[in-house]
DNA sequence: TTGATTTAAGGGCGTTAAGCCAATAAGTGG
DNA sequence: CCACTTATTGGCTTAACGCCCTTAAATCAA
């Protein structure tokens, strides 16, 4: 195999533009469940530009450590919050003039779900990765065009919530039907009824009951898991658990 | 503005793997429709790697002439077609260590709709661009991954055409209920009821009458347009005329 | 001219899915 | 045991979908 450098160094004979690349990153909108409210988590940028701004938690593609950049993405979520996450998809790519104030710049956004509980808050951390609620950002700048990124995958996840039930990789193993019901309230904004949810739940088949009950207040709810085995979400994703 | 090469030493003291960029292109399913079939547009590639070999038209991003990925995606299928596309909507990102044999490389992924009559066929390019019946494809032996892209892009647009009029972008500026109809079909692998079918576009209020009829064999059938002004589809796309 | 043929367009109806409201079930806390 | 809370289900209304058949409006062949 030639070598990066002296591959470009060829193509160039061919092809001027294929020497001057443009910058190519990766970032992430990891999604948590806080009280309440859809989080997302933010790093507090060192270096510049927009140093001491928080953005989205990416990064360059590693040429030795990643085999993709899906890899890539994984690798960052990682670093930022110990585990790999319980969903991940890619939201798109984008690639412009404008969006680094230093030169031309590419990023492909990937879209990841997390239950906040298997987050490992590592304390060294925590002032430089930080979960803030999706409600917070409109009095906050972010860096770079990450504000806009964050509404694109919040849109996302609202069309996911209509027609799927992939937001379930926001709660943990198991759930009630009621709990997975107000997480897609929660992403929709708007109430549902409880017998068409079950409905669309028993129709998918992507979920079957633990045989575990809650206890508390009212009358005990059936635990459900995704059902092992099923390709569960007719979407491009990459499962890791 | 700091040079994109300073930019990268800069860069270098925080991040090593910044400096070493793996190559970022932008490849183009560009679809039209030929008699009763879908043909997908194919360049004969000059350079190695795949010399000799079909493959997507797509190059690298110009930072002088682009201002956007979308504008190299635009800019290389004029250059084949000597047109823009009616739709073009970005798919995917593909990037990893083994899809070009030399190196680590990643290519954002756009796929393109026109009208096979808005193309103009330039003399000079013929024997270096082809549109290809998508059957004979896998008679093929195409460049890179070039084959799995165009099956996703396939898949995408059957995608489009169970929950949207998309593929209306494949006729000309007009065309009958009828005609609309044998593309979804084509798209799909199935017929249609063609009741279903004409509630669907109705329902849609994405199109109207444009007042003409056919003539010929049969009753003549109304030709219809994409209402303009309407925000016509629902997705991610970049509408060009 | 007339009828056969062809294609377009729409009417009618049974089946299925969605939406809505209320009843019932099964716990907890006094 | 009763009040309260939450889960789950029953049943009805309404809208959408699928299917078939009729009608409309042209051409074509005698």
């Amino acid at each position: 195999m030639i070598s990066a450098m002296n591959e470009r160094e060829f193509l160039k004979q061919y092809d001027k533009s294929a020497f001057e690349q443009p910058m190519f990153s990766v970032d992430n909108v990891v999604l948590t469940l806080g009280k309440g409210e859809l989080e997302v988590l933010l790093v507090k940028r060192g270096e510049h530009p927009f140093k001491d701004c928080w953005g989205l938690p990416g990064g360059f593609v590693d040429l030795e450590k990643d085999q993709s950049i899906e890899s890539t993405a994984l690798r960052k979520i990682k670093e930022k919050t110990g585990v790999e996450p319980d969903y991940i998809e890619q939201l798109e790519t984008i690639g412009n003039a404008t969006r680094d104030p230093r030169d031309w710049s590419i990023t492909t956004v990937f879209t990841a779900l997390i239950a906040k509980q298997r987050c490992t808050p590592t304390d060294e951390n925590v002032v430089l990765a930080n979960w803030f609620a999706v409600s917070e950002l409109s009095a906050m700048t972010l860096a770079f065009d990450h504000t806009k990124i964050i509404q694109r995958a919040l849109k996302r996840l609202r069309d996911r919530a209509t027609y799927s039930l992939v937001p379930c990789a926001l709660l943990g193993e198991k759930f009630t039907l009621s709990e997975l019901q107000k997480v897609h309230e929660l992403i929709l904004g708007k109430k549902l009824e409880a017998k068409v949810f079950r409905r669309r739940v028993e129709n998918s088949g992507q979920f079957e009951e633990t045989g575990e009950m809650t206890s508390g207040r009212g009358r005990p709810a059936a635990y459900y898991r995704l059902r092992s085995g099923t390709d569960a979400f007719n979407f491009e994703f990459i499962r890791t658990v």
